[in-house]
RNA sequence: GGCGCCUUGGCGGAGUAGUUACGCAGCGGUCUGCAAAACCGCGUACACGGGUGCAAAUCCCGUAGGUGCCUCCA
């Protein structure tokens, strides 16, 4: 298994701390909203990533966070909850916004036929282990408190900049005006935040320096310590956590620790609608839902996002979903020769070679572009070999564990359907084209296709 | 203003030097009793201008357009 490592910017050879296990940590979601079809391409992405690992042989162990408090609407520390926010928009508390969308998210990676991770952690789960992370960064020297909260001194941590390349000078220099006056270093972040004085938060907790709430970077670093121990395999999450949450993420972890936090890091790139990135303002976020609605389904939605390679800035529009939603029928309707052996002269199909160049594209880098070239071209394979159920059923799984397309769990056609095929190559046997017909239409009133070939007439699901 | 990235046929999207990527859509044809989501073929695709090379979509420089981060974002 190869995978682009943001750490070391090229291509590396996965190698886990402790064979098979490889742990996985995953940035999910901020659970204030719904999420749009740009949140979906990534968690279908990092959910490829666990099938490749599972298909090279791996035991992944998967954590993923739910974000449910402390993520402020600015990273410069001075916004508003955004759970606090939805919480008055929606006329909820937090706590209610929190369950609604989390549930929202959950039931959408249902639909999504996404691997469930081994942990699903929240945030406010975990305030003592956060808690207990800020006491051990203070004891280190790495913390200082001013008047909203505490906040972690970028500069004791050698190399903080260089996880992103950033050029915080450089930065500095730009349009960015200092924000809080109080802070040592532009790029220093609140471990914890103090409750504003005189203004009860729906979420707040007690802490050794007043009452008040975690920061948003924290809580991935306690959580993902607590359950995959202090140096964990890869991290994963949206590109534009780079140079921010998750170079936070790394300073905070590794300044307690002494130990390296993660040896992996991957970053799914940005979706972009109608060649605009998805913003709340332009209002193009989609959501699952829509698209179900417009009777594409969720598998589609799947293969669009494998149909890009995940480093690349993909494209979302409704054209290319309907492409990858036509695409789809034709991957079933080949699935469907598993239930349909025809006697071929040309003997069986031999897909051996195809699945094997299929695997180690999906390994090398998730290159999922060319792993779906190779399947396109073991479908159109079947004039040559004629429907070989044996090879179909032997090819199915091992693409399917992979793509999570919906290729397994095909129904076949009904007895009584199978009996009309007969009756109708009786019929045409004797000329009886009108009878033939006849059959071939109530066929398709049943969502039953046909397709005359040598060997014999092959089904397909309209 | 600082630091990046991108530009491939109607649409999507691979491809880092010499071979038809591939898919969807379109057009033409074949097979067929008629059909077909079946088969075959077609559209002279690589933003523009230079440069290096025997050879460039692929390397270098420039131009134009787009876009990302530095502000929230998956």
């Amino acid at each position: 298994m190869r995978l682009y490592n943001t750490l070391t910017r090229q291509i590396d050879e996965i190698k886990p701390l402790k064979p098979p296990q490889i742990t996985v940590y995953t940035c999910g979601p901020t659970v204030y909203d719904f999420a749009h079809i740009g949140h979906w391409f990534n968690y279908i992405r990092m959910d490829t990533l666990i099938r490749a690992l599972k298909a090279s042989g791996l035991q992944s162990k998967w954590v993923m966070n739910i974000t449910d408090v402390g993520h402020l609407t600015s990273d410069a520390d001075d916004g508003e909850d955004k759970l606090e926010k939805g919480a008055k928009r929606e006329g909820k508390t937090a706590w209610e916004v929190a369950e609604f969308y989390t549930l929202d998210f959950l039931n959408g990676m249902k639909q999504l036929n996404m691997l469930e991770p081994d942990h699903i952690v929240k945030a406010t789960d975990h305030i003592p282990e956060q808690l207990e992370l800020i006491k051990k960064l203070g004891k280190k020297g790495f913390t200082y408190i001013i008047d909203d909260g505490v906040y972690y001194d970028t500069n004791k941590f050698e190399g903080y900049a260089a996880f992103a390349q950033l050029d915080l000078e450089g930065q500095e220099a730009g349009a960015r005006v200092a924000i809080n006056a109080q802070k040592h270093n532009p790029a220093d972040f609140a471990l914890w935040k103090f409750s504003p004085k005189g203004r009860q938060r729906d979420m707040q907790w007690d802490s050794p320096w007043g009452k008040g709430f975690p920061g948003w970077h924290i809580e991935c670093s306690a959580m993902s310590m607590k359950y995959l121990g202090e140096t964990l395999d890869i991290h994963t999450g949206g590109i534009d956590h780079v140079p921010v949450h998750h170079t936070n993420e790394i300073a905070q972890s590794e300044a307690a620790t002494g130990k390296r936090f993660a040896n992996y890091w991957m970053h799914g790139n940005h979706v972009m609608v109608n060649d605009k990135k998805i913003s709340k303002s332009l209002g193009n976020g989609i959501r699952l839902q829509e698209i179900v609605k417009k009777g594409i389904s969720p598998g589609a939605v799947r293969l669009h996002v494998l149909e890009s390679h995940y480093r690349s800035q993909s494209k979302f529009s409704w054209e290319s979903l309907e492409a990858s939603h036509n695409t789809l029928k034709n991957f079933y309707a080949w699935t469907d020769l598993q239930f349909q052996s025809l006697s071929s002269e040309k003997l069986t199909a031999d897909y051996t070679e195809a699945l094997r160049a299929f695997k180690d594209d999906v390994l090398d880098d998730l290159k999922t572009p060319a792993a779906l070239a190779i399947f396109n071209g073991m479908i159109n394979r079947v004039e040559e070999f004629g429907a070989d159920s044996a090879a179909v059923s032997k090819a199915i799984p091992i693409i399917e564990d992979l793509f999570g397309i919906g290729l397994s769990g095909r129904q076949d056609i009904t007895e009584p359907q199978k009996n009309l095929i007969v009756q109708r190559k009786k019929a045409r046997a004797n000329g009886d084209w009108a009878k033939s017909d006849e059959l071939r239409d109530q066929l398709t009133q049943e969502g039953i296709g046909l397709r005359d070939t040598p060997q014999g007439a092959i089904w397909v699901r309209l």
